[in-house]
DNA sequence: TCTGGGGTCCTAGGACCC
DNA sequence: TCTGGGGTCCTAGGACCC
């Protein structure tokens, strides 16, 4: 989806159309910026003037979503607001609200699976779609469903998305990106050379900043400056399974599936606090804040039926450095009592003499909530995981 | 100008078991 | 004195993605 938030946000506010506006912001920024909202009217009433701008802010945050003339500015997802604030200062901020995207990220999902069933969910605002079976899928190398795609996603919701039609996900993804906002761009096997080489590596879905760094320092900035060395060399450098990774993206291989289903491994709770904090010292704020995490996870855990066993928390330092414990406890648990109390000691094998920006609760190894799994006691969940021999031979 | 929140997967060492 | 070879689970950290 192109710009997915920012777009949604002008379906309600068609009065920004055009203007520099980014989404994001703490809580903090959230607050200011719905205090300023005058009252009464309908959302399209609301005069340009009274929305907040860049420059009103200070608080901590980053910024999710620039629509397309505030990226003209240079300003772009994950900047801080500060600095986006020196590069357009007059630039609108909304609020994120998540509630809203999610509700339009059902709607156009919907209307895909309406048309193409095998859909792989990849977020709120990407999805891969397996066009090999899909009527008409084949024509004009997939160009015509893409179109029919983008119209239905356009009608049924006022959002534009753009699409890439490859053979596969790794070049599928870098396609998408292609012809943004609104495009489609297909390409085949034989643009390898052509449309995939020149790209820097970091377009490569998995080769991040960490990973491109290190492929620069050898002198390797594009995917064809990759394709050209030697698969044993990568695994030198690389190691074992990333360097055969790398030789095999870089050759435009990959054959994962569209996977349509998917179980949650963990689900988790957290937030940067307006101010750092200390541990001794605001021990009293920090305590209501960890009791409403674990309070939060709790609720998400039995929403969604899920129930687990691997409690952990994690701190942010001052100094960004981060921390994390958990542990493993018997018995599945969605109860925010039972993980605040694991949590809490958690908590206790971490060190707490630095200022904390941030801190998180976690629930992992998760099972469904009434699953064989997560009802029966721990002996017997153990026997199924012993090897076959031994369970041949209780028969 | 400091840098969100919610995730997944991988690695590596140690405990423990057979 | 020298000390297997698997396997799983747990824990901590880190890279990466949307």
């Amino acid at each position: 989806m192109d710009a997915f938030y920012a777009s949604v946000e002008l379906l309600r506010y068609p009065q920004l159309k055009g203007l520099p506006m980014v989404i994001g912001g703490g809580r903090r920024t959230v607050d200011e910026a719905i205090r300023n909202l005058p009252e009464g009217g309908t959302l399209a009433d609301i005069p340009v003037e009274a929305f907040p701008r860049l420059k009103d802010y200070a608080g901590r945050g980053v910024i999710t979503t620039a629509t397309y003339p505030a990226r003209q500015f240079g300003i772009g997802s994950a900047m801080g607001l500060m600095k986006a604030a020196k590069l357009c200062p007059q630039a609108l901020i909304l609020p994120v609200d998540f509630d809203e995207y999610r509700r339009f990220s059902r709607a156009f999902k919907q209307v895909i699976l309406d048309i193409a069933p095998l859909m792989e969910d990849r977020g709120v605002d990407e999805v891969y779609i397996d066009f090999t079976n899909v009527p008409g899928g084949q024509r004009d190398g997939g160009r015509s469903l893409a179109r029919l795609i983008q119209k239905s996603i356009l009608d049924a919701t006022g959002l534009t998305c753009s699409i890439g039609v490859a053979p596969n996900k790794l070049i599928a993804k870098m396609a998408s990106e292609f012809d943004k906002p609104n495009g489609i761009s297909v390409v085949y096997e034989g643009d390898l050379e052509s449309r995939i080489w020149p790209l820097p590596c970091r377009k490569v879905n998995g080769i991040g900043p960490k990973a491109d760094e290190k492929l620069k320092r050898f002198g390797i900035e594009t995917v064809g400056q990759l394709a050209a060395r030697d698969r044993e060399w990568l695994i030198q450098n690389f190691g074992k399974a990333t360097g055969a990774w790398m030789h095999e993206v870089s050759w435009g291989r990959d054959d994962r599936p569209v996977v349509t289903e998917s179980e949650p491994v963990s689900m988790s709770r957290e937030t940067t606090f307006d101010r750092d904090l200390h541990a001794v010292r605001d021990r009293a704020e920090l305590g209501a804040i960890f009791t409403h995490l674990c309070e939060k996870v709790a609720e998400d855990l039995q929403r969604k039926g899920y129930v687990g066993k691997t409690i952990g928390i994690k701190l942010r330092y001052d100094d960004f450095r981060i921390a994390t414990r958990d542990q493993t406890i018997d018995r599945f648990t969605a109860d925010g009592k039972t993980i605040r109390q694991i949590g809490g000691q958690c908590l206790k094998r971490v060190p707490l003499e630095r200022p904390l920006r941030l801190l998180g609760v976690r629930v992992g190894a998760l099972a469904k909530a009434g699953s064989p799994e997560a009802t029966a006691p721990t002996g017997a969940v153990r026997s199924t995981t012993e090897p076959a021999s031994t369970t041949a031979s209780l028969f």
